[in-house]
DNA sequence: TCAGGGTCTGACCGATCGGTCAGGCATGCT
DNA sequence: AGCATGCCTGACCGATCGGTCAGACCCTGA
Protein backbone atom coordinates (compact mmCIF):
# COMPACT_ATOMS: atom_id res chain seq x y z
CA UNK A 1 0.00 0.00 0.00
CA UNK A 2 2.18 3.03 -1.18
CA UNK A 3 -0.68 5.17 -0.71
CA UNK A 4 -4.14 5.71 1.04
CA UNK A 5 -4.46 8.92 0.27
CA UNK A 6 -7.61 9.79 -0.16
CA UNK A 7 -7.23 11.93 -3.53
CA UNK A 8 -11.24 13.36 -2.78
CA UNK A 9 -10.94 15.42 -5.97
CA UNK A 10 -10.99 12.12 -8.33
CA UNK A 11 -13.48 10.48 -6.58
CA UNK A 12 -15.70 14.05 -6.76
CA UNK A 13 -15.24 13.68 -10.31
CA UNK A 14 -16.13 9.95 -11.00
CA UNK A 15 -19.01 9.98 -8.57
CA UNK A 16 -20.41 13.41 -10.95
CA UNK A 17 -19.41 11.26 -13.81
CA UNK A 18 -21.72 8.75 -12.64
CA UNK A 19 -24.46 10.65 -11.49
CA UNK A 20 -24.71 12.93 -14.37
CA UNK A 21 -25.10 10.21 -16.89
CA UNK A 22 -28.05 9.05 -14.87
CA UNK A 23 -29.83 11.70 -14.00
CA UNK A 24 -28.58 14.42 -16.37
CA UNK A 25 -26.52 17.98 -15.41
CA UNK A 26 -29.43 19.66 -13.98
CA UNK A 27 -30.79 16.58 -12.27
CA UNK A 28 -28.35 15.87 -10.35
CA UNK A 29 -27.59 18.32 -6.74
CA UNK A 30 -24.71 18.96 -5.28
CA UNK A 31 -25.97 16.95 -2.28
CA UNK A 32 -26.67 13.88 -4.44
CA UNK A 33 -22.81 13.78 -5.89
CA UNK A 34 -21.98 14.22 -2.08
CA UNK A 35 -23.74 11.11 -0.87
CA UNK A 36 -22.06 8.81 -3.59
CA UNK A 37 -18.54 9.89 -2.32
CA UNK A 38 -20.05 10.11 1.49
CA UNK A 39 -18.92 13.78 2.02
CA UNK A 40 -20.48 16.80 2.78
CA UNK A 41 -21.62 18.86 -0.08
CA UNK A 42 -19.15 21.52 1.82
CA UNK A 43 -16.20 19.22 0.62
CA UNK A 44 -17.51 19.42 -3.44
CA UNK A 45 -17.46 22.89 -3.04
CA UNK A 46 -14.21 22.89 -1.39
CA UNK A 47 -12.98 21.02 -4.10
CA UNK A 48 -14.82 22.70 -6.76
CA UNK A 49 -15.33 26.50 -7.57
CA UNK A 50 -18.97 25.48 -8.33
CA UNK A 51 -21.35 22.97 -10.13
CA UNK A 52 -20.25 24.40 -13.82
CA UNK A 53 -17.00 23.88 -12.75
CA UNK A 54 -17.60 20.40 -11.80
CA UNK A 55 -19.13 19.48 -15.23
CA UNK A 56 -16.41 21.93 -16.94
CA UNK A 57 -13.89 19.24 -15.95
CA UNK A 58 -15.46 16.64 -16.36
CA UNK A 59 -16.04 17.63 -20.13
CA UNK A 60 -12.02 19.13 -20.99
CA UNK A 61 -10.66 15.70 -22.75
CA UNK A 62 -13.63 15.36 -25.10
CA UNK A 63 -14.05 19.50 -25.57
CA UNK A 64 -10.56 19.65 -26.72
CA UNK A 65 -10.53 16.41 -29.06
CA UNK A 66 -13.96 18.16 -30.80
CA UNK A 67 -11.38 21.12 -31.24
CA UNK A 68 -8.85 19.03 -32.79
CA UNK A 69 -11.50 17.42 -35.09
CA UNK A 70 -12.64 20.95 -35.51
CA UNK A 71 -9.37 22.05 -36.77
CA UNK A 72 -8.30 19.31 -39.02
CA UNK A 73 -11.63 19.96 -40.47
CA UNK A 74 -10.79 23.37 -41.53
CA UNK A 75 -9.74 23.54 -45.22
CA UNK A 76 -11.50 20.65 -46.20
CA UNK A 77 -14.69 20.09 -48.53
CA UNK A 78 -16.82 17.88 -50.12
CA UNK A 79 -16.23 14.56 -50.04
CA UNK A 80 -13.66 14.35 -47.95
CA UNK A 81 -14.96 16.47 -45.60
CA UNK A 82 -17.97 14.46 -45.26
CA UNK A 83 -15.89 11.13 -44.35
CA UNK A 84 -13.14 13.32 -41.54
CA UNK A 85 -16.08 14.55 -39.81
CA UNK A 86 -17.76 10.81 -39.56
CA UNK A 87 -15.06 8.83 -38.98
CA UNK A 88 -13.59 11.76 -36.28
CA UNK A 89 -17.07 12.33 -35.19
CA UNK A 90 -17.37 8.38 -34.47
CA UNK A 91 -13.87 7.83 -32.87
CA UNK A 92 -15.39 10.87 -30.18
CA UNK A 93 -18.66 9.68 -29.55
CA UNK A 94 -17.47 6.41 -28.81
CA UNK A 95 -14.86 7.33 -26.69
CA UNK A 96 -16.76 9.63 -24.80
CA UNK A 97 -20.29 8.69 -24.79
CA UNK A 98 -20.44 8.82 -21.28
CA UNK A 99 -19.41 12.36 -21.66
CA UNK A 100 -21.58 13.64 -23.97
CA UNK A 101 -24.28 11.16 -22.29
CA UNK A 102 -24.33 13.76 -19.57
CA UNK A 103 -25.53 16.78 -21.91
CA UNK A 104 -28.48 14.88 -22.90
CA UNK A 105 -30.89 17.78 -24.17
CA UNK A 106 -29.32 20.13 -21.67
CA UNK A 107 -27.11 21.27 -24.47
CA UNK A 108 -28.90 24.27 -25.29
CA UNK A 109 -29.13 25.66 -21.89
CA UNK A 110 -25.22 25.03 -20.80
CA UNK A 111 -23.41 25.78 -24.43
CA UNK A 112 -24.62 29.34 -23.14
CA UNK A 113 -22.10 28.94 -20.05
CA UNK A 114 -18.67 30.86 -20.75
CA UNK A 115 -17.07 27.23 -20.27
CA UNK A 116 -18.41 25.99 -23.20
CA UNK A 117 -18.75 29.12 -25.70
CA UNK A 118 -17.55 28.13 -29.06
CA UNK A 119 -19.15 24.44 -28.70
CA UNK A 120 -22.29 25.42 -30.73
CA UNK A 121 -20.01 27.03 -33.40
CA UNK A 122 -17.67 24.43 -33.70
CA UNK A 123 -20.53 21.30 -34.16
CA UNK A 124 -22.20 23.95 -36.73
CA UNK A 125 -18.75 23.66 -38.70
CA UNK A 126 -19.21 19.84 -37.75
CA UNK A 127 -22.71 19.25 -39.26
CA UNK A 128 -21.95 21.68 -42.13
CA UNK A 129 -18.62 19.16 -43.15
CA UNK A 130 -21.06 15.91 -42.74
CA UNK A 131 -23.49 17.63 -45.13
CA UNK A 132 -20.72 18.12 -47.64
CA UNK A 133 -21.00 22.06 -47.50
CA UNK A 134 -24.09 21.13 -49.21
CA UNK A 135 -27.49 23.63 -48.50
CA UNK A 136 -29.22 20.69 -50.50
CA UNK A 137 -32.20 20.53 -47.55
CA UNK A 138 -31.96 16.61 -47.23
CA UNK A 139 -27.94 16.90 -46.86
CA UNK A 140 -28.43 19.11 -43.79
CA UNK A 141 -30.92 17.12 -42.12
CA UNK A 142 -29.25 13.87 -42.94
CA UNK A 143 -26.31 15.25 -41.11
CA UNK A 144 -28.19 16.90 -38.28
CA UNK A 145 -30.05 13.68 -37.61
CA UNK A 146 -26.95 11.79 -37.52
CA UNK A 147 -25.01 14.00 -35.36
CA UNK A 148 -27.77 14.12 -32.77
CA UNK A 149 -28.34 10.49 -33.15
CA UNK A 150 -25.21 9.22 -32.20
CA UNK A 151 -24.69 11.51 -29.37
CA UNK A 152 -27.98 11.22 -27.72
CA UNK A 153 -27.82 7.49 -28.91
CA UNK A 154 -24.53 6.88 -27.51
CA UNK A 155 -24.47 6.94 -24.06
CA UNK A 156 -27.06 3.41 -24.30
CA UNK A 157 -24.17 1.76 -25.66
CA UNK A 158 -22.22 0.94 -22.61
CA UNK A 159 -22.27 -2.90 -23.23
CA UNK A 160 -21.04 -2.68 -26.68
CA UNK A 161 -17.22 -2.95 -26.76
CA UNK A 162 -15.18 -0.01 -28.68
CA UNK A 163 -14.25 -2.59 -31.08
CA UNK A 164 -17.77 -3.66 -31.70
CA UNK A 165 -19.68 -0.12 -31.59
CA UNK A 166 -16.89 1.48 -33.60
CA UNK A 167 -17.08 0.18 -36.99
CA UNK A 168 -20.81 -0.09 -36.45
CA UNK A 169 -21.74 3.18 -36.05
CA UNK A 170 -19.32 4.61 -38.90
CA UNK A 171 -20.92 1.72 -41.28
CA UNK A 172 -24.36 3.74 -40.39
CA UNK A 173 -23.26 7.27 -40.52
CA UNK A 174 -21.16 6.25 -44.36
CA UNK A 175 -24.71 4.41 -45.52
CA UNK A 176 -26.96 7.61 -43.92
CA UNK A 177 -25.09 10.66 -45.20
CA UNK A 178 -26.27 12.44 -48.66
CA UNK A 179 -23.65 11.60 -50.61
CA UNK A 180 -22.21 14.81 -52.50
CA UNK A 181 -23.23 15.36 -56.09
CA UNK A 182 -19.35 16.64 -56.98
CA UNK A 183 -18.16 13.65 -59.05
CA UNK A 184 -20.45 13.41 -60.96
CA UNK A 185 -20.28 14.44 -64.78
CA UNK A 186 -23.05 16.26 -65.23
CA UNK A 187 -23.03 19.12 -63.17
CA UNK A 188 -26.64 19.92 -61.48
CA UNK A 189 -28.75 22.64 -62.23
CA UNK A 190 -29.99 25.35 -60.38
CA UNK A 191 -33.46 23.08 -59.45
CA UNK A 192 -32.13 20.78 -58.03
CA UNK A 193 -32.31 22.52 -54.56
CA UNK A 194 -36.45 22.54 -55.52
CA UNK A 195 -36.23 18.66 -55.87
CA UNK B 1 -66.79 38.32 -33.04
CA UNK B 2 -68.76 35.70 -31.81
CA UNK B 3 -67.16 35.13 -28.77
CA UNK B 4 -64.61 37.00 -27.07
CA UNK B 5 -64.56 34.32 -24.47
CA UNK B 6 -60.96 33.97 -23.30
CA UNK B 7 -60.42 30.11 -23.55
CA UNK B 8 -57.51 30.06 -20.53
CA UNK B 9 -56.52 27.20 -20.88
CA UNK B 10 -56.43 26.47 -24.41
CA UNK B 11 -54.39 29.64 -23.80
CA UNK B 12 -51.95 27.92 -21.30
CA UNK B 13 -51.54 24.56 -23.04
CA UNK B 14 -50.05 26.98 -26.26
CA UNK B 15 -47.88 29.09 -23.84
CA UNK B 16 -46.63 25.72 -22.24
CA UNK B 17 -45.73 23.95 -25.86
CA UNK B 18 -43.75 27.09 -27.04
CA UNK B 19 -42.12 26.97 -23.24
CA UNK B 20 -41.21 23.65 -23.00
CA UNK B 21 -39.97 23.14 -26.99
CA UNK B 22 -37.44 26.55 -25.88
CA UNK B 23 -36.25 25.35 -22.37
CA UNK B 24 -37.47 21.97 -21.99
CA UNK B 25 -40.03 21.00 -19.54
CA UNK B 26 -37.92 20.48 -16.16
CA UNK B 27 -36.49 23.63 -17.62
CA UNK B 28 -39.80 25.19 -17.53
CA UNK B 29 -41.12 26.97 -14.12
CA UNK B 30 -45.10 27.31 -13.65
CA UNK B 31 -44.23 31.32 -13.37
CA UNK B 32 -42.78 31.09 -17.03
CA UNK B 33 -45.70 29.45 -18.46
CA UNK B 34 -48.12 32.22 -16.17
CA UNK B 35 -46.04 34.98 -17.38
CA UNK B 36 -46.30 34.17 -20.60
CA UNK B 37 -49.90 34.06 -20.64
CA UNK B 38 -50.20 36.63 -18.74
CA UNK B 39 -51.96 35.47 -15.70
CA UNK B 40 -51.09 34.22 -12.31
CA UNK B 41 -49.46 30.48 -11.33
CA UNK B 42 -52.37 30.08 -9.22
CA UNK B 43 -54.20 30.02 -12.21
CA UNK B 44 -52.28 27.51 -14.37
CA UNK B 45 -53.03 25.29 -11.54
CA UNK B 46 -56.98 26.11 -11.54
CA UNK B 47 -57.19 24.48 -15.13
CA UNK B 48 -54.23 21.77 -14.34
CA UNK B 49 -54.20 19.29 -11.64
CA UNK B 50 -50.18 19.86 -11.50
CA UNK B 51 -47.44 20.37 -13.89
CA UNK B 52 -47.30 16.44 -15.03
CA UNK B 53 -51.11 16.27 -15.87
CA UNK B 54 -50.10 19.90 -18.04
CA UNK B 55 -47.63 18.31 -19.86
CA UNK B 56 -50.02 14.22 -20.80
CA UNK B 57 -52.31 16.78 -22.16
CA UNK B 58 -50.05 18.35 -24.81
CA UNK B 59 -48.34 14.56 -25.54
CA UNK B 60 -52.11 12.76 -25.85
CA UNK B 61 -52.45 13.19 -30.03
CA UNK B 62 -48.70 12.13 -30.26
CA UNK B 63 -48.89 9.27 -27.92
CA UNK B 64 -52.22 8.28 -29.33
CA UNK B 65 -50.44 8.25 -32.47
CA UNK B 66 -47.54 6.46 -31.29
CA UNK B 67 -49.72 3.77 -30.05
CA UNK B 68 -51.47 2.75 -33.19
CA UNK B 69 -48.50 2.68 -34.88
CA UNK B 70 -47.19 0.09 -32.14
CA UNK B 71 -50.52 -1.69 -33.03
CA UNK B 72 -49.76 -1.81 -36.70
CA UNK B 73 -46.50 -2.69 -36.05
CA UNK B 74 -47.92 -6.25 -34.27
CA UNK B 75 -47.79 -9.09 -36.63
CA UNK B 76 -44.82 -7.44 -39.15
CA UNK B 77 -41.53 -8.68 -39.26
CA UNK B 78 -38.57 -8.22 -41.60
CA UNK B 79 -38.41 -5.76 -44.13
CA UNK B 80 -42.00 -4.78 -43.84
CA UNK B 81 -41.93 -3.78 -40.59
CA UNK B 82 -38.67 -1.83 -40.50
CA UNK B 83 -40.31 0.36 -43.86
CA UNK B 84 -43.72 0.45 -41.90
CA UNK B 85 -41.74 1.63 -38.75
CA UNK B 86 -39.49 3.82 -41.07
CA UNK B 87 -42.34 5.57 -42.65
CA UNK B 88 -44.51 5.78 -39.18
CA UNK B 89 -42.08 6.96 -37.37
CA UNK B 90 -40.87 9.81 -39.85
CA UNK B 91 -44.99 11.07 -39.90
CA UNK B 92 -44.79 10.49 -36.25
CA UNK B 93 -41.98 12.94 -35.85
CA UNK B 94 -42.85 15.50 -38.65
CA UNK B 95 -46.22 16.14 -37.27
CA UNK B 96 -45.24 16.16 -33.56
CA UNK B 97 -42.15 17.38 -33.60
CA UNK B 98 -42.88 20.22 -31.40
CA UNK B 99 -44.20 17.48 -28.71
CA UNK B 100 -41.73 15.51 -29.16
CA UNK B 101 -39.06 18.14 -28.91
CA UNK B 102 -40.20 18.71 -25.73
CA UNK B 103 -38.89 15.84 -23.89
CA UNK B 104 -35.69 16.48 -25.52
CA UNK B 105 -33.31 14.74 -23.02
CA UNK B 106 -35.72 14.23 -20.12
CA UNK B 107 -37.55 10.86 -21.61
CA UNK B 108 -35.76 8.41 -18.83
CA UNK B 109 -37.29 10.58 -15.50
CA UNK B 110 -40.40 11.51 -17.52
CA UNK B 111 -41.31 7.98 -18.41
CA UNK B 112 -41.46 6.90 -15.63
CA UNK B 113 -44.73 8.99 -14.17
CA UNK B 114 -47.72 6.90 -14.12
CA UNK B 115 -48.93 9.53 -17.61
CA UNK B 116 -46.24 7.72 -19.68
CA UNK B 117 -46.37 4.08 -18.40
CA UNK B 118 -46.08 2.24 -21.54
CA UNK B 119 -43.90 4.55 -23.79
CA UNK B 120 -40.85 2.87 -23.17
CA UNK B 121 -41.86 -0.46 -23.92
CA UNK B 122 -43.75 0.97 -26.98
CA UNK B 123 -40.33 2.62 -28.52
CA UNK B 124 -38.49 -0.58 -27.81
CA UNK B 125 -40.60 -2.41 -29.92
CA UNK B 126 -40.72 0.18 -32.70
CA UNK B 127 -36.75 -0.04 -32.09
CA UNK B 128 -37.05 -3.45 -33.25
CA UNK B 129 -38.80 -3.26 -35.93
CA UNK B 130 -36.86 -1.00 -37.23
CA UNK B 131 -34.04 -3.36 -37.12
CA UNK B 132 -36.07 -5.72 -38.87
CA UNK B 133 -36.00 -7.45 -35.76
CA UNK B 134 -32.31 -8.66 -36.20
CA UNK B 135 -30.36 -8.97 -32.75
CA UNK B 136 -27.07 -8.06 -35.03
CA UNK B 137 -25.74 -5.23 -33.17
CA UNK B 138 -25.18 -3.14 -36.12
CA UNK B 139 -28.47 -3.09 -37.10
CA UNK B 140 -29.69 -2.55 -33.29
CA UNK B 141 -27.37 0.41 -33.10
CA UNK B 142 -28.78 1.89 -36.75
CA UNK B 143 -32.29 1.51 -35.43
CA UNK B 144 -31.82 3.48 -32.07
CA UNK B 145 -29.29 5.83 -33.36
CA UNK B 146 -31.93 6.60 -36.02
CA UNK B 147 -34.70 6.94 -33.92
CA UNK B 148 -32.99 9.05 -31.54
CA UNK B 149 -31.29 10.97 -33.79
CA UNK B 150 -34.90 12.26 -35.62
CA UNK B 151 -36.38 12.91 -32.17
CA UNK B 152 -33.65 14.88 -31.37
CA UNK B 153 -33.49 16.90 -34.35
CA UNK B 154 -37.15 17.46 -35.59
CA UNK B 155 -37.44 19.88 -33.42
CA UNK B 156 -34.81 22.75 -34.89
CA UNK B 157 -36.45 21.60 -38.13
CA UNK B 158 -39.68 24.34 -37.09
CA UNK B 159 -38.62 26.16 -40.73
CA UNK B 160 -38.63 23.48 -43.07
CA UNK B 161 -42.78 22.84 -44.13
CA UNK B 162 -43.90 18.93 -43.70
CA UNK B 163 -43.92 18.34 -47.13
CA UNK B 164 -40.38 18.61 -47.80
CA UNK B 165 -39.07 17.61 -44.65
CA UNK B 166 -41.18 14.18 -44.72
CA UNK B 167 -39.25 13.11 -47.50
CA UNK B 168 -36.09 13.55 -47.08
CA UNK B 169 -36.36 12.08 -43.32
CA UNK B 170 -37.74 9.04 -44.63
CA UNK B 171 -34.99 8.60 -47.39
CA UNK B 172 -32.38 9.20 -44.84
CA UNK B 173 -34.39 6.36 -42.83
CA UNK B 174 -34.20 4.44 -45.42
CA UNK B 175 -30.92 4.86 -46.35
CA UNK B 176 -29.63 3.97 -42.65
CA UNK B 177 -31.40 1.41 -41.37
CA UNK B 178 -29.32 -1.60 -41.93
CA UNK B 179 -30.74 -4.24 -44.76
CA UNK B 180 -32.44 -7.04 -43.47
CA UNK B 181 -30.66 -10.39 -45.05
CA UNK B 182 -34.01 -12.59 -45.62
CA UNK B 183 -34.30 -11.91 -49.11
CA UNK B 184 -30.74 -12.74 -49.78
CA UNK B 185 -30.32 -16.47 -52.20
CA UNK B 186 -28.01 -17.41 -50.60
CA UNK B 187 -28.22 -17.44 -46.60
CA UNK B 188 -25.59 -16.04 -44.69
CA UNK B 189 -23.48 -18.08 -42.91
CA UNK B 190 -23.08 -17.49 -38.39
CA UNK B 191 -19.92 -14.96 -38.76
CA UNK B 192 -22.21 -12.18 -40.09
CA UNK B 193 -22.80 -11.07 -36.50
CA UNK B 194 -18.91 -10.59 -36.18
CA UNK B 195 -17.97 -8.84 -39.54
C1' DT C 1 -82.03 41.77 -5.07
C1' DC C 2 -79.63 38.09 -3.84
C1' DA C 3 -77.61 33.41 -3.99
C1' DG C 4 -74.41 30.51 -6.24
C1' DG C 5 -71.06 28.77 -9.24
C1' DG C 6 -67.10 29.51 -12.36
C1' DT C 7 -62.83 32.02 -12.78
C1' DC C 8 -58.96 34.14 -11.06
C1' DT C 9 -55.58 35.99 -7.68
C1' DG C 10 -52.09 37.27 -3.80
C1' DA C 11 -50.22 35.37 0.00
C1' DC C 12 -48.31 31.65 1.73
C1' DC C 13 -46.22 26.79 2.48
C1' DG C 14 -42.48 23.22 2.84
C1' DA C 15 -38.83 21.39 0.12
C1' DT C 16 -34.80 21.80 -2.38
C1' DC C 17 -31.52 24.17 -4.94
C1' DG C 18 -26.47 26.29 -5.41
C1' DG C 19 -23.48 28.59 -2.63
C1' DT C 20 -21.13 30.96 1.76
C1' DC C 21 -18.84 30.99 6.11
C1' DA C 22 -16.69 30.32 10.59
C1' DG C 23 -14.60 26.95 12.76
C1' DG C 24 -12.85 21.97 13.90
C1' DC C 25 -9.13 18.89 13.21
C1' DA C 26 -5.27 16.79 11.93
C1' DT C 27 -0.29 17.34 10.27
C1' DG C 28 4.19 19.24 9.89
C1' DC C 29 7.48 22.98 10.25
C1' DT C 30 9.94 26.34 13.32
C1' DA D 1 5.18 24.37 22.59
C1' DG D 2 3.30 27.29 19.22
C1' DC D 3 1.84 28.28 14.74
C1' DA D 4 0.49 27.83 9.90
C1' DT D 5 -1.61 25.19 6.39
C1' DG D 6 -4.71 21.99 4.03
C1' DC D 7 -8.85 19.46 4.30
C1' DC D 8 -13.32 19.02 5.78
C1' DT D 9 -17.81 20.03 8.08
C1' DG D 10 -22.50 21.75 10.05
C1' DA D 11 -25.14 25.56 10.00
C1' DC D 12 -26.92 28.84 7.44
C1' DC D 13 -28.33 32.00 3.35
C1' DG D 14 -31.42 33.77 -0.43
C1' DA D 15 -33.74 32.14 -4.39
C1' DT D 16 -36.86 29.27 -6.65
C1' DC D 17 -39.54 25.32 -7.14
C1' DG D 18 -44.50 22.95 -7.28
C1' DG D 19 -48.50 23.34 -4.91
C1' DT D 20 -52.44 25.09 -1.43
C1' DC D 21 -55.97 28.17 0.20
C1' DA D 22 -59.19 31.78 1.41
C1' DG D 23 -61.30 35.16 -0.73
C1' DA D 24 -62.32 38.70 -4.55
C1' DC D 25 -64.64 39.34 -8.86
C1' DC D 26 -67.69 38.52 -12.23
C1' DC D 27 -72.00 36.59 -14.63
C1' DT D 28 -76.44 34.36 -14.52
C1' DG D 29 -80.81 32.65 -13.04
C1' DA D 30 -84.40 32.72 -9.57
Amino acid sequence: MVRAVPDTHGEILAAAARRFTVTGYRGTSLQDIAREVGCSKATVLYHFANKEALLAELMAPAIEMLRGLDEQLGGLTGAAAQEVAAAGFVDLAVRFRREIAVLRGEFPELLCQPAFAHIQQISDRLRDALAGHSDRPGARIAALVLLAGISEACGEFADIPDEELRPALLALARRAVEPVDVPLPHPPTTEDKDS
